[in-house]
DNA sequence: AAAGACTCCAACCGCAAATGG
DNA sequence: GCCATTTGCGGTTGGAGTCTT
C-alpha cells in the first residue's frame, strides 16, 4: 500500500540482525500464522516464535494496525467521522479511547485522520486546531453537515437514522457503526451542544448515552452522564427544519437556498464578524449528493476564503 | 511530459504505565 | 521495594502515490 516507512537505513537486514521498515507478505504471513496458533501477547517472544527478524513492538504494530481480522479498512463513513470530532471535543487527543468507541477502526487511523484532514481544514481556516474557535466551527458547521449526510444517507435506505434512534437503541454494523450519543438529543439542543461548545457560553460534551463498544449498541453510563437531562429522542422540530432547508440545495450543485434560514432559531452559534456567517448568508454553501462514501471536507467549509 | 507540491498513512520513536521476577 | 521487561499510547516521519502547474 502507500505510505513508506521512516528511517529506513538498509532496506534489508540492519546489523543487529532485525528488519525494519515495510512488511513483507511472507512476514504477514508467518505473523498472523503464529498468532491464529498461539493467541496474542508475549511480543517479543512471539516475534521470535515466529521466525521474524521483528522487534516485538514491531510486531504488535502490525497486527493491531493492519492484520487483526476485525480490521476495517476504507474510508471513515460520515457517521464514523461525526464520532470521532465529538468524541475528540470531548476527550482530546486520547486516540486508543476515541478508537474504542469505533468497531474496527485503529487509534492510529483516527489519529491519521485527524491530522490529514481535520488539521488541515484548521490550517486553511487559518485556525488552531485545537483552539475554540476552531472547535465552534467543527460543532456549528461541520457536525450538522455529517448529521445532514448521514440523514440523506438514511432517507435513500427508506429508515432514517433518527427513525432508529427513537428506539433509543442502535445496532451497528462493521459498515455503520453507533451513532454518536449527541443525535439521542432533539435536534435543537444537538445544535445548541454543538455550536456552544468551546464558545463563551460553553457547556461540555452532552453524552447521556454511551456507545457500547462491546455490544455496539448504546447504553446508559451513568458516570458518563454529563448535561441535557432533557434530551429525548424526540424529533422533527424547527431545527429539523431549518437542515431540511439547508439540505435543499439543488442537486447540480448550486447554491444553497439559505435564505430564510435562522441560525439563531436553529442554535447555530454565531460567530460574531466570522467569515463562516458571512460566507453563509452568501448562500454558497454547495452540496453534492452524488459524492460516496467518502465525506469531502471541502463541502463543509464552503465559507473558506 | 516533466517537475514540483501535496496528500496519505504505515511504521517508527520516546515515554510512561503495567507486569513479572 | 527494586529492577528489568513488556505493553500501550501519542507524536512524528518520510516515501509512494496523486495532483497541479
Amino acid at each position: 500500500m502507500l505510505g513508506a516507512r521512516k528511517r529506513i537505513c538498509n532496506p534489508g537486514e540492519e546489523e543487529s540482525g532485525l528488519r525494519r521498515g515495510p512488511w513483507t507478505l511472507e512476514e504477514d504471513t508467518s505473523l498472523t500464522h503464529y498468532i491464529s496458533r498461539q493467541g496474542e501477547g508475549r511480543w517479543n517472544m512471539l516475534a521470535k516464535g515466529a521466525g521474524l527478524k521483528r522487534t516485538g513492538k514491531s510486531c504488535r504494530l502490525r497486527w493491531l494496525n493492519y492484520l487483526k481480522p476485525d480490521i476495517k479498512r476504507g474510508n471513515l463513513t460520515p457517521q464514523e467521522q461525526l464520532l470521532i470530532l465529538e468524541l475528540h471535543s470531548k476527550w482530546g487527543n486520547r486516540w486508543s479511547k476515541i478508537a474504542a468507541h469505533l468497531p474496527g477502526r485503529t487509534d492510529n487511523e483516527i489519529k491519521n485522520y485527524w491530522r490529514t484532514k481535520v488539521q488541515k481544514e484548521a490550517r486553511h481556516l487559518n485556525i488552531e486546531a485545537n483552539s475554540k474557535r476552531f472547535l465552534d466551527a467543527v460543532r456549528s458547521y461541520w457536525m450538522p453537515r455529517l448529521v445532514q449526510k448521514m440523514e440523506q444517507a438514511s432517507y435513500s435506505s427508506s429508515s432514517t437514522i433518527l427513525d432508529s434512534l427513537d428506539n433509543r437503541e442502535v445496532r451497528s454494523t462493521p459498515s455503520n457503526p453507533p451513532v454518536p450519543n449527541s443525535l439521542l438529543c432533539p435536534p435543537e439542543s444537538r445544535f445548541t451542544h454543538y455550536s456552544n461548545l468551546g464558545s463563551e457560553n460553553s457547556c461540555s460534551v452532552t453524552s447521556p448515552y454511551l456507545l457500547s463498544t462491546n455490544s455496539n449498541t448504546i447504553s446508559q453510563q451513568p458516570d458518563e452522564i454529563l448535561e441535557t437531562p432533557s434530551c429525548s429522542p424526540l424529533l422533527g422540530d424547527s431545527v429539523c427544519n431549518n437542515l431540511a432547508r439547508m439540505g435543499t440545495c439543488n442537486e447540480e450543485g448550486s447554491s444553497c437556498d439559505m435564505d430564510g434560514f435562522d441560525l439563531a432559531s436553529a442554535g447555530m452559534g454565531t460567530y460574531g464578524n466570522s467569515p463562516f456567517e458571512c460566507q453563509m448568508a452568501g448562500g454558497d454553501w454547495v452540496f453534492d449528493s452524488t459524492e460516496d462514501t467518502l465525506w469531502n471536507m471541502d463541502d463543509m467549509w464552503p465559507f473558506r476564503a
